[in-house]
DNA sequence: TGCAAAATAGCACGGTCGTTCGTTTTTGCC
DNA sequence: GGCAAAAACGAACGACCGTGCTATTTTGCA
């Protein structure tokens, strides 16, 4: 009861080193088989490890696909929610956001979006990882609903804006771009993306940014 | 060589039979776990055969999927194409199209959308039956595109109409419909879809069915 | 009613899955 | 360098998978 063991306040133990390199080659797994086809036994391939050696670093596969959630999470963070935050509020920041969305989820060749291909392997399939899946996208919703919101409080965006709306029509974009880049395979889809984009923001512009609609055509 | 053995073109055998019964459970079956998730034991168990006796109507799981395939896209085109193209040429039947559309992602509480699920699942697995899904995909795209060319031709939208732009954003939408209301059962997701809808056709739409933007307005 | 053919069942195979358990190796502090 | 703890291994389990066989049942026409 006395004489606490001491805590693992070791910086970093071999465990967790190799439980971060397994988490990575999951990630890379996951991002091309999907959530439900990472396995076990193709992970411990890949890291040349034995499976059990593998299993014992995570209590059970819904714990590997919750861990992989969280690790995916953090990495979209790193790359499109930091980077883009350090924009000037208002549509400048709204854009950087798109933008980088935009790169990780179509220009990455190999790896797919987890957000994306989980929201639909779980779509009706109930439990903790789909549960940890809904609370990663909303607090991605959440931060683009945000960043919507501060564009009109700045000023960029007109007060009557409806930032929900907003937020679904740009969602749609981007799963559209994944559609059509990934699955289609169809060049141009970026393009179609930013243009549907700035045709989005370009009918709740204010007039101190462009002056009135007409300044982004969708010319045939 | 001689003497033909009769061609089986007997009405409805009791194999035909048996064989649309067991690709009706398949569809729900498949709309539920995905095409990935769709096995040969389980079929068995719902349509109370044996694993063998469902598997002699199919050569194979691969074949089994595409037959769903084919039969999704039969229904789909029952209940969203063929009524919707009863509509006149123009606006009328792209949004009779659209509307039809919507209800078939969003209202069926219990079954998901092939198209969507499959593109997500099989987006890098190359093989038949992703040829198979990608060819249904194309073709009612296509059955799409074409209902804007009509429309511009019968001159309810404008003839600069960028047509590959508006299939691609209305295709957003329904796939953010999909999402939202899915995945993230948020209620209210069909009409943000209409109110996308009415928003990328207003863009385009000609002075004779409304009077310039302004028409539908993005009220928060 | 009989009989070939079609449809279905039953069984077994090899494979992969997640998971458990006991053993062995490796780590890291004394 | 020794030694406890952590980490990794190896084998086995039960379950399910798709698939190939051979029997058995059922069908539908003569």
């Amino acid at each position: 009861m006395s004489a606490i063991p001491l805590p693992p306040s070791r910086s970093l133990q071999k465990g967790q080193q190799t439980r971060a390199a397994i988490l990575d080659a999951a990630l890379n797994l996951a991002s091309s088989m999907g959530l439900e086809g990472l396995s076990i036994g193709a992970l411990a391939e890949v890291t040349q490890m034995s499976k059990s050696g593998v299993f014992a670093h995570f209590g059970s596969r819904e714990d590997l696909q919750i861990a992989v959630i969280h690790e995916y999470h953090a990495r979209f963070e790193e790359e499109v929610f930091f980077p883009a935050v350090r924009q000037p509020r208002g549509l400048p920041r709204l854009r950087a956001l798109f933008e980088r969305w935009v790169q990780r989820v179509a220009v990455e060749l190999d790896s797919g979006c987890i957000y994306i291909s989980g929201a639909v392997e779980f779509d009706d399939r109930p439990g903790p990882v789909r549960d940890a899946l809904a609370a990663m996208v909303c607090d991605w919703q959440a931060a683009l609903q945000k960043a919507i919101d501060l564009s009109v409080e700045v000023g960029d965006l007109r007060p009557d804006t409806d930032v929900l709306q907003m937020l679904f029509e740009i969602h749609g974009l981007i799963l559209a771009l994944h559609h059509d880049a990934k699955f289609l395979r169809q060049p141009g889809a970026i393009e179609r993306a930013r243009t549907g984009f700035d045709r989005i923001v370009q009918y709740d512009l204010t007039d101190q940014v462009s002056n009135k609609p007409k300044a982004v055509s969708r010319r045939a």
